[in-house]
DNA sequence: CAGATATATTGAAGAGTGTCAATATAGCAT
DNA sequence: ATGCTATATTGACACTCTTCAATATATCTG
């Protein structure tokens, strides 16, 4: 009786089409804390503020920011917060304005990681 | 009368703190273009089922993809064809079964542009 | 054709995201 | 202190995303 039964498991588990044992590489953590990451990176305005504080390598004050970008204030700093957050950039105050810069070292930690995912899918 | 209004817009543009001529080097499509296709890879579902048919090269039919994954048959499917219309992945039906596979092509093209904007950041 | 199975689509519910006006905060200048 | 300027935060709204049950479609089998 349990033998038809563990018969009947066996090949509802496996009707002939599928490769067993298939499972994705990349656990929960690490795929979790990859797409955050990724979805960081995956907005036309965040990466527009990287490139600029990029091209200005000290650092860039929120106004010129604002001006070159198509969104008000308020939005800028949400982004700028996002970005901070996840620890791509950092800020400093000096007198009235706030001047945002690139943390190098995060960006290349990611752009490591992210190589290594794709090579993953080689 | 004019000079003294053009003195004022010229310090209110420009008062101390900026650099002028800040603009992002990647434009309206192209930077477009970029956070979309990140969009798609920042999902941890979608990373895993990239991960799982770079793993079985030729072809993994969804009910495999299903099985190793937390998520419901539709929300296999969903993710699938959100893959496919970003041209990363295409389908071969056969028989009953569909089967999935990598457009590596498309994931190089990818990879390439990712490693272009990470090292116009520098 | 009828029944069974694999996958896709639809539609709805809930969560999350992007944006901005309004307001708050922080520092300078008078 | 008062006012002024730069940035941050709040709160609201619209929109998108994710998920799933239910249903539809496609294909095989008998």
């Amino acid at each position: 009786m349990p033998m038809i039964k563990l018969i009947e498991i066996t090949e509802k588990s496996s009707p002939g089409c599928c490769s067993p044992n298939l499972a994705p590489r990349i656990g929960g953590d690490e795929v979790r804390t990859l797409s955050d990451d990724l979805g960081v990176l995956a907005h036309p305005i965040r990466l527009q503020i990287l490139d600029m504080l990029a091209q200005r390598d000290g650092h860039v004050c929120v106004c010129d920011l604002e001006a070159a970008l198509p969104v008000k204030q308020p939005t800028v700093s949400h982004h700028l917060k996002l970005l901070r957050a996840a620890g791509l950039i950092d800020c400093e105050r000096r007198g009235l304005w706030v001047y945002y810069f690139l943390l190098r070292p995060a960006l290349e930690s990611l752009r490591t990681r992210l190589l290594a995912q794709f090579d993953a899918l080689r």
